[in-house]
DNA sequence: TCAATTGATGCAAGATAGGTATCAATGTTC
DNA sequence: GAACATTGATACCTATCTTGCATCAATTGA
């Protein structure tokens, strides 16, 4: 196979068609300019500049080689810029994934930071459930993952990027609704839609909490996944709801948000979780952004 | 700048993510596959595969410099061959002109004949007056002429590729439309529409060679560039003609071909030109085709 | 704990690229 | 037409690179 080197001397001669000018620009003398272009016809098997002793021409064999030699030189530089771009963490490809709710707090802003500061970094989103996000955090499928802490996986580290106030939830037409702020003694006797243990862990065992430590009694709970879907619930009528400061992006119309009384104390993390060491520069850039960009911020609002 | 076998090393190594079996593929072995390796990484300044003294991987770069590198490596090859096949003559382009009405006569021909055997020639056809044919064949700018003799050019060899019999052309309602066949006495006294002494040299020295062996002088003649604007002529009844076989493809419907009494012995060449020396092996290529061709078909039969 | 396998490294032999000096051939100039 | 300049090719030497062999340190599996 030919040499990249041996390209880059024919492509300069034919556009010189002159070895000893070709050998200048070449830095290089003439003679072994000479043997590289031998060199180069012995191996292809094929006359490419034809010598009449005293001008140089191309053969169309040579002319068309050299195009196809001038395509593949300007790849080679360009793999060569790019993979330091991706090498340095400049440019390339994250996967970051995201549960639904933080899809309203968290994530618009992340997009914004990342578009900001790393264009060419390309960004790929995947909505997944926190236990969907543990697996593939585990095996290295995502390199970012935004979920409801614990992460008790091994050689993962985790960061708190929103920290909320947890809110009361109720149907538009309900008579708590023309409260200003809602107790959370309010809730007893009523129905609960709330998060299931299984699939919302952290939820689930934050509100039940909420409601043991303050001896509040629901007549009835509902299970209910998503926290869209429990709005939506509430927005019907099915009962009351808690939920967090960032639901507000994703409320129906038929259901109000109101500061909830009695659960000053208790809030809930949005963590950033990613394997401790990777292979991807990318998202070590885009950690490194968000980790500094919160310490700016005090790591602690709630985004809009 | 790197080298191709450092691609096609570390490609295979990509593949493999094993630096024995890769040195193996490579047919050499594993020590200087580590080295070239190093090398390529060096020189791009990046980790490519991540070593962990048992098992290796890509690194985010590595990925994308795998691709990138094996696209560059088929390119290679595909110059490579390429390359190969033009200066062999079986790929290629080739420019060939023709005069207009060559291309009823011989060009379809050749088209078809250029197809069958070399499809993957690039054929440029280029309509042209023998004038321009001639600058064009001197400074190089196409590879084959189609015109009509005599070519008195210095290192332009020449091949007879059609010898045709002339026709008196007649309009339809002329009287001797309802011969068989016609005598050029007929033509004495009438108008003759023939070709101009400065554009159609060839023509006019034959036609006007014709009438006077045969003693016939017209009453007027009206001279046109072109064949097929001289039957145009004929057509509405300007004057009679002499035309050379192969005008039967153009001939409007009111002019009709009759063979032509009293000049057995004169015909009319096409001729094939091109340089003695070329650059272009596609063009030799087709000229040997042609000529083979032609041999086999005993070189003076008219196409349809 | 021992054997096998991994990638890295030291070393010597061979291959290769580069430079200098030079040659034969071809234009150019007076 | 003869001297000169310029062209690309070649001979030869040196510096560098590449390769393969032998070997090493580290890790894994039995």
């Amino acid at each position: 196979m030919f040499t990249l080197v041996q390209l880059r001397c024919f492509v300069t001669l034919a556009e010189e068609l002159n070895f000893r000018r070709a050998a200048r620009r070449l830095n290089m003398s003439q003679p072994p300019l000479s043997r590289h272009i031998q060199a180069l016809e012995h191996e292809i098997g094929a006359e490419l500049v034809a010598r009449n002793r005293r001008s140089v021409e191309l053969t169309a064999a040579g002319a068309s080689f050299a195009r196809l030699s001038q395509r593949i030189l300007d790849q080679a530089i360009d793999a060569y810029r790019q993979t330091r771009q991706i090498a340095s963490g400049d440019a390339g490809e994250i996967t970051i994934s995201f549960t639904a709710l933080s899809s309203y707090a968290f994530v618009p802003s992340l997009v914004a930071l990342l578009r900001k500061h790393y264009p060419s970094i390309a960004l790929t989103l995947r909505e997944m459930t926190t236990p969907q996000q543990l697996a593939a955090l585990a095996s290295r499928q995502v390199d970012i993952c935004l979920l409801r802490p614990p992460v008790a996986l091994p050689n993962i580290r985790t960061t708190r990027v929103l920290r909320e106030r947890l809110l009361a939830a109720v149907p538009a037409k309900h008579p708590l609704a023309k409260r200003r702020q809602i107790n959370i003694r309010e809730f007893d006797g009523s129905v609960l839609v709330t998060y299931p243990p299984v699939e919302g862990p952290y939820f689930h065992g934050m509100v039940t909490g909420l409601f043991q430590a303050a001896g509040v009694y629901p007549s009835a709970i509902q299970y209910i996944t998503q926290t869209h879907a429990i709005l939506g619930c509430v927005a019907v009528g099915v009962g009351l709801a808690v939920v967090p400061e960032s639901a507000k992006g994703c409320a129906p119309a038929g259901a109000v948000l109101r500061p909830l009384i009695g659960a000053e104390g208790v809030h809930v993390d949005l963590v950033m979780a990613s394997p401790v060491e990777t292979t991807n520069p990318a998202s070590a850039s885009v950690l490194a952004l968000v980790e500094k960009h919160l310490g700016s911020r005090g790591r602690a609002t709630a985004a809009a």
